[in-house]
RNA sequence: GCCGGGAUAGCCUAGCCCGGUAGGGCGCAGGCUUGCUAAGCCUGUGGGGAUUUUCCCCGCGUGGGUUCAAAUCCCACUCCCGGCGCCA
């Protein structure tokens, strides 16, 4: 969420950046309805004060006054209520707005459409050269006996899949070797729950505007992670931390949940689906570092590829193509040889204040005469499912699925056959 | 699930019984003073607004109610602590 008061002092900012994002949004109704909520509560103020000052008359009046007196409350009191059901009604018309407009760009983000427009920063690793036709990782996973699509689908329906011995095993393996990587790298391990309040989801920009994105619980404002994301950044929601404690870095594996409502592509395979497990780097910054904390979160993400000697490129996503609460982000996207081409496996975003305002995360310190808003960035340290069917293939042969040399201690055997 | 106790500002705490300006400590920020790794003293330190030193509104877990007036009394809910029950 954006700062109101930024909105309305500076309204050609927030233009430029709807410009950039090529949206459209009513940014004149939401002045204007801010306009009129500031409008009705200085009238309620005013009646408050005039209420205020009678009240406090009380005790010292006579008893005749004090009949005249109650009266006279009693009639502002009146137009108390009625002014405050009208503010009431102009600040969730005014919330309404303010919650649904997104982050601005930072100045670095290139301006453009879409995927077309995002700059490709570098090209890490050399492709493989294939003396035969590789295979997609789904006929993989079948012919290995390692990925069970129809069983999946009997369990929970479409968008779900199982994994069977060694593909289990893999899955375990890649979670515990990134978790161990990032940890060693100076992020503290979190399990969170997989559920999270309603108020938790509004923390991170996910509710209201992506309800349909995610599953919700039948009794409870409780809501399915659809990344450990949510969970990380609200470890410190209402809180005001000391500058000394900054920089915050959090690493999580959590199974993520996605409605994937009205999306049709990639739907073959794994790539996208219901259910996938991701570990999940989160920072918590002051303003003034979190643009070059971005740069290592990345270089920490891409790590992972590196070390598994997986082909990759890193993206700079163009302002048509950035997320709601990001102002920039990075993909990461590894190379896919069965569709020759590159896939994303991890997105990382500096949120800048956008999550902390929403969320109420704070810092005092530093030489700040007065607490200020944190920043938040996130980044997949990888999507393990598709991080899984990258390695499938790469690594294959034609009569076997070789495990990355960096790997073989977690899973304990060196080739899926 | 039942019974009891609790929730006060970034943190800790007083005030609640008995309704009338939320007091103190720590931390943080600023200032003053001092010839010694530091201490002492003063000021400020929840959110919003403004005609921005003065001023106004809101704020004591959340939402209602009683009252001229609620941190304080009443009701409901949430969460925390303890006891009982159930339980991987």
């Amino acid at each position: 969420m954006l700062d109101i008061n930024l909105i309305r002092k500076n309204p050609l900012i927030i233009e430029a950046s709807l410009k950039k994002r090529n949206l459209d949004f009513p940014l004149n109704e939401l002045i204007e309805a801010d306009n009129l909520y500031r409008k009705r509560l200085k009238e309620l103020e005013v009646k408050r004060h005039e209420k205020n000052e009678l009240t406090e008359k009380y005790p010292q009046v006579s008893q005749s006054e004090k009949e005249l007196l109650v009266l006279k409350v009693n009639e502002i009191e009146n137009q108390i209520k009625s002014l405050e059901e009208e503010v009431e009604k102009l600040k969730e018309k005014r919330d309404y707005l303010l919650f649904r407009l997104p982050n601005i760009p930072h100045e670095s983000v290139p301006y453009g459409k879409g995927d077309e427009d995002n700059i490709t920063v570098r090209e890490v690793g050399e492709k493989r050269e294939f003396n035969f036709k590789p295979k997609a990782h789904y006929e993989l996973g079948e012919s290995f006996d390692i990925i069970d699509f129809e069983r999946g689908v009997k369990l929970a329906g479409s968008g779900f899949y199982t994994l069977k011995g060694k593909g289990a095993a893999l899955e375990r393996a890649l979670i515990n070797f990134m978790l161990d990587l990032h940890k060693s790298r100076g992020y503290t391990e979190i399990f969170p729950p997989i559920l999270i309040t309603g108020k938790g989801a509004f923390g991170t920009g996910h509710l209201p505007k992506f309800e349909e994105d995610m599953y919700r619980t039948s009794k409870e404002d409780l809501w399915l992670l659809p990344t450990a994301e949510l969970a990380l950044v609200n470890l410190h929601a209402n809180e005001t931390l000391n500058y000394k404690q900054l920089p915050l870095k959090y690493v999580a594996y959590t199974p993520c949940f996605r409605r994937e409502a009205g999306r049709h592509v990639d739907l073959k395979g794994i790539l996208r689906v219901h259910q996938f497990n991701k570990v999940e780097l989160v920072k918590i910054t002051a303003p003034e570092t979190s643009f070059q904390e971005l740069e290592m979160l990345v270089n920490d993400a891409e790590e992972v590829l590196k070390l598994l000697k997986i082909p990759y490129r890193v993206r700079l996503l163009c302002t048509g193509d950035l997320g709601f609460a990001s102002a920039k982000t990075y993909d990461i996207e590894a190379w896919l040889p069965s569709q020759n081409r590159y896939l994303e496996v991890s997105s990382c975003s500096n949120c800048t204040d956008f999550q902390a305002r929403r969320a109420n995360i704070k810092f005092v310190g530093g030489g700040r005469k007065e607490s200020q808003y944190v920043h938040t960035l996130n980044g997949s340290g990888l999507a393990i499912g598709r991080t899984m069917a990258v390695l499938l293939e790469n690594y294959q042969e034609k009569d076997k699925i070789i495990i990355p040399e960096i790997l073989r201690p977690y899973t304990k055997f060196d080739a899926i056959e």
